[in-house]
This record gives structure tokens, sequence and C-alpha cells, in this order.
RNA sequence: GGCCCCAUCGUCUAGUGGCCUAGGACGCUGGCCUUUCACGCCGGAAACACGGGUUCGAACCCCGUUGGGGUCACCA
């Protein structure tokens, strides 16, 4: 049996982050099984919907990197196909036409909330003549649920999940405008698609007892089921928009790596051993259903940036300089042309091992490319005193004659000054104001290797600035 | 409230009856490295919710309690 898995979010908001681990496992598991994963937009809901949504989870899937199989379906465009199997179950007395009106409804909830006892439809018109059928009032369809009996799911991650059938009550199939629930359309679609996995969030678990009664009724087989846990909040409930929990794209612009939020995702709620830092090779090696645990996670930004930092720390130099380009011609307000993307690129040695996200790292290579004479920050301005700018002219002339420039060079030669000048001076006191000068800040990378990087004109054009700023 | 699910350091987790005086990671913290900041390295504090069973033996199995969560729409 080919594994066929789908993702299969409604498109009322963006994709969140739930959404994007409960993507990551179906396509992980489809990959794993060199099986098929497949995106459906659950948009029946037509006043919900918006294609606005649509795009933004195609965004965000894409940004993910988790490629789905085929064209993405509208679960909307299968309407004529939902009310024609719900039609079919009414022809063969599985379902029935009930007229009870919204109002109606409201009503009885009403009643058995003030009374207290647990609401559930009564199931009226099971057995009604539809004589009787009051004028003015479209009937929806309902599933004819057993009255006896129990549901047992056995379900991937939480196991066996028993449900007295009493509990169930007949759901609706098709709206009274002749559009189908959800409750139809998944099962249906899920057939249709030749879904063998449902892998979804567990607050899907009560639906998959209903779910599998509709199964029944059709006849058809019924998929596996995986409920993976919720990703809770900081304060240990369902994570959602007042947690701040953006869609996915917010983490894109926070600086975030696609593959250090694969690899959060994948820890949470999942496990393989001790093992922390995971590729997406391996993840799809080692994915399985069984190791996901059955109890929710909360979900911790720290972690995310600290994954986040070591996917940059060992990121490939080329690929972190193109992605942090744009920003900085912007901020300087002109492109980067070859030699200045050769500088950025070279310069990502130094930088990467000091950014948590992609916008610190654009932030702390901008430095390179802002033309002299630099803003200073205040920390920067106070290492350029006296003494400092004494030590930045006292070298100026002496580092213009050295034949070579190259890091350990330069540093020799100024060791070797700050030798010559006071055998017990701390090289940090040369250091500071060259990268103040050279940086315009008090943090940066290695500075012998900035002035290799920035050259020996402009290094010395800085320091000379940087002096006639402070003059 | 009914139904359902869950329960190991603050957080993510390893652990499937003896290997556990419970391991790893993030965070916190002491130190080392060091031209700054990071990184890196070494060390520390920190957990089996509680109560009963079962067993020679329980973090692991069973029951209960407590706590947390999910769900109860002509939303998905």
């Amino acid at each position: 049996m080919t594994v066929v898995t789908r993702f299969a979010p409604s498109p009322t908001g963006y994709l969140h982050i739930g959404g994007a681990r409960t993507a990551l496992f179906n396509w992980l598991f489809a990959r794993h099984h060199q099986g098929k994963f497949l995106l459906r937009i659950e948009d029946t809901d037509r006043k919900r919907s918006s294609q606005d949504a649509v795009e933004a989870i195609y965004e965000g899937l894409t940004w993910l990197e988790l490629d789905w199989d085929g064209e993405a379906v509208s679960q909307f465009s299968c309407v004529d196909r939902h009310r024609q199997v719900a039609l079919s179950l009414l022809e063969q007395g599985k379902a029935y036409r009930c007229y009870c009106s919204k109002q109606e409804l409201t009503e009885m909830r009403e009643a058995a909330r003030a009374a207290g006892k647990p609401w559930k439809y009564d199931g009226r018109w099971r057995d009604r003549e539809p004589a009787d059928a009051p004028d003015g009032v479209e009937p929806v369809i309902r599933l004819k649920a057993p009255l006896e009996g129990e549901t047992v799911i056995t379900d991937l991650v939480q196991g066996e999940v028993r449900v007295a059938n009493e509990t169930l009550d007949d759901m609706i199939l098709l709206r009274a405008d002749g559009t189908p629930t959800y409750m139809l359309a998944v099962v249906v679609d899920d057939h249709d698609m030749a879904v063998s996995h449902v892998i979804r969030g567990d607050d899907h678990l009560t639906n998959a007892s209903r779910q599998y009664q509709l199964y029944v009724a059709l006849g058809w087989d019924i998929p596996e089921f995986a409920h993976i846990p919720l990703i809770h909040g900081p304060d240990g409930a369902k994570l959602s928009k007042r947690h701040g929990a953006l869609g996915v794209d917010a983490y894109r612009d926070q600086g975030f790596l696609p593959a250090a939020v694969r690899n959060y995702l994948l820890r949470l709620g999942w496990a393989h051993g001790d093992e922390e830092i995971i590729s997406t090779a391996q993840a799809i090696e080692w994915f399985n259903l069984e190791s996901i645990g059955r109890s929710a996670s909360r979900f911790d930004i720290t972690k995310l940036t600290n994954l986040n930092g070591h996917y940059i720390r060992h990121g490939d130099d080329g690929e972190l300089a193109r992605m942090i380009a744009p920003t900085i011609a912007d901020n300087r307000g002109k492109d980067l042309n070859d030699g200045e993307m050769d500088l950025l690129t070279r310069a990502m040695h130094g930088l990467k091992g000091r950014a948590k996200n992609i916008n610190e790292l654009s932030d702390s290579a901008q430095f390179y490319f802002n033309s002299s004479p630099l803003e200073f920050t205040d920390k920067a301005r106070a290492q350029l005193d006296e003494a400092g700018c004494s030590h930045l002219s006292n070298l100026t002339s002496s580092l213009d004659k050295l034949a070579s420039w190259e890091a350990e060079t330069i540093e020799a030669h100024i060791r070797a000054y700050g030798d010559q000048h006071d055998p017990a001076i701390k090289l940090g006191k040369i250091a500071q104001p060259l990268r103040a000068a050279l940086s315009g800040s008090t943090v940066s990378p290695p500075i012998f290797d900035v002035m290799a990087l920035l050259g020996k004109d402009e290094t010395l054009v800085r320091i000379k600035d940087a002096l006639n700023t402070q003059a």
C-alpha cells in the first residue's frame, strides 16, 4: 500500500506554527515511505475563506521547503461529489432530512444548558415522515448514527480511543443551503484522494469517532489516524493569535531559517534518542509515528533561537551573503557589485558565529559597506579618546608602509607596536580604538580580519576620518 | 458541566520492569579561552504530580486522586 498523507488547512488565516508542524509531520511521513504528500484547502465555508489566506499557506509551505505532490485541491470544487454522497446515504436510509431550524436548535441547546444537561441533538427527525415537514424550512441532511455500542479508534499516536455511541449525535452532512459540512467533506475527500494516513492535530481527535461512523455508513476503508499533540503557548493553552503566534512569515521576517524552524518543530513532540540537530535528510530517514509523544508541548522561542544560531553558524557563506545582500543594499541605497558581493561572502566567516538570526547577521555586516566617515555608537566614541586616538595616529604611517596586508602580518605589526610603546600594554587598548574607528562600534569580528577584509586603503581612510571626527 | 486525551528538570525530551544514586538539549549559573562580542570547552543547580496496588524489583504495568489540555456549531 502506498502511503498518502495530506495537509488540509482551512484558509481562514495564515499558516500558523502548529499547522506548519502538522504539515512537516505529514511531509516527513510521506517522504520517509516514498509516498505522496497532498495539499487540500478546506474552503467549504465560503464566508470564512479568503484567497489571501490560500496564498499565505502556499507561501508558508514553500518557505519551509515542504513541497506537495500534484496540484493543491480546493475542497469547495468537490461540492457536487459531496452532495451526491450525502444524497446516496439518504437513499439508502442511512441519513435523513432534519427540519429543525437553527433557532429551534439554539433553543434546545440553551434549554439543555439551563437544565445542566449535556447537549446533544435528539434525533427528533430521525424517523419522522417527510410529510410532517413544516413549511418554509429547508432541511439539513443528518447521518443516522448508531444509537448504541462503541466506536473504537486505534490511533497511531494516542492508542485506542473508545467513545460510547450514545454520546455521539446525528451530525449534519449537508447544510440547509445544500453545501457540505466539514465532516462530510473530509471523509469524502480523504477517501477520494486515497489518503492512507490522516495525521492532524489532537483537536480533531473527537471528530475521528464521528468520521469513523461515516466511513462505516459509506462502506469505505478507514484510513489510519494519527492525532498529534497540540502546541501550547507559554501559558499552557492551545497556541493562538493571542500568544503572538503569527504566520510562519513572521518567523521569516524575524530572521529565522527554514531549516532551523523545521528542526525545532520536529523536536517538539518527536524524538530520536538524544539527537538534537537533525538534518532534513536524516529526519526523513528517521521519522516515524511511534516516536511522537502523546502530550502537548510548549512553544519556546528561545530554543528556536538557539537552533537558528546553530544553523547560521554552520550555514554556507555564499548562501548567507545572498540572503542579506538585499537588506544591505537597501540600507546604503546602492546595490552591491561583484567585488562587494565577494567581500560580503568572505566576511561571513567572521560574522556568522555571532548572529542568532539573519537580521542580526545583516546588521553586523552593514559596517563593511557604510561609507566613511562612519557614524559611531556612544561606546565607540568613548574608545576614541585621547589615548586611543594617539595610538591610531601613531599607527597610520607605519601601517601604510606594510608590504603585506594579511591579518597575520597586520596583527604582528600592531603587537610589535604595542610592545615597543609599552611592554605592559594590553592589546585591547589598541584593538578597541581600532575597532571603533573601523566598524563604528565596539563589537565586531576579530579586528585584524576586519582590516584585511577592508583593505589597506579603506582601513587608512576610516582611521583618518575617525581621527578627524574626534578632533 | 458531559465526553475524550495527557502527566520525567523552568522548557523540549531520552527512558518501554532491574543498565536510573534518571541521560541529553535550551535557559540559568561558576570557570577556561580571548583584541570586543559571540562561538567553543570544562563544571554546577534543576524532574519521575500524589496515593494505592501488581512484582523479588517500578519513572516504566493496573486503579484512584489531583492537575493540565482538547472538544461539545447548518466553523474547520
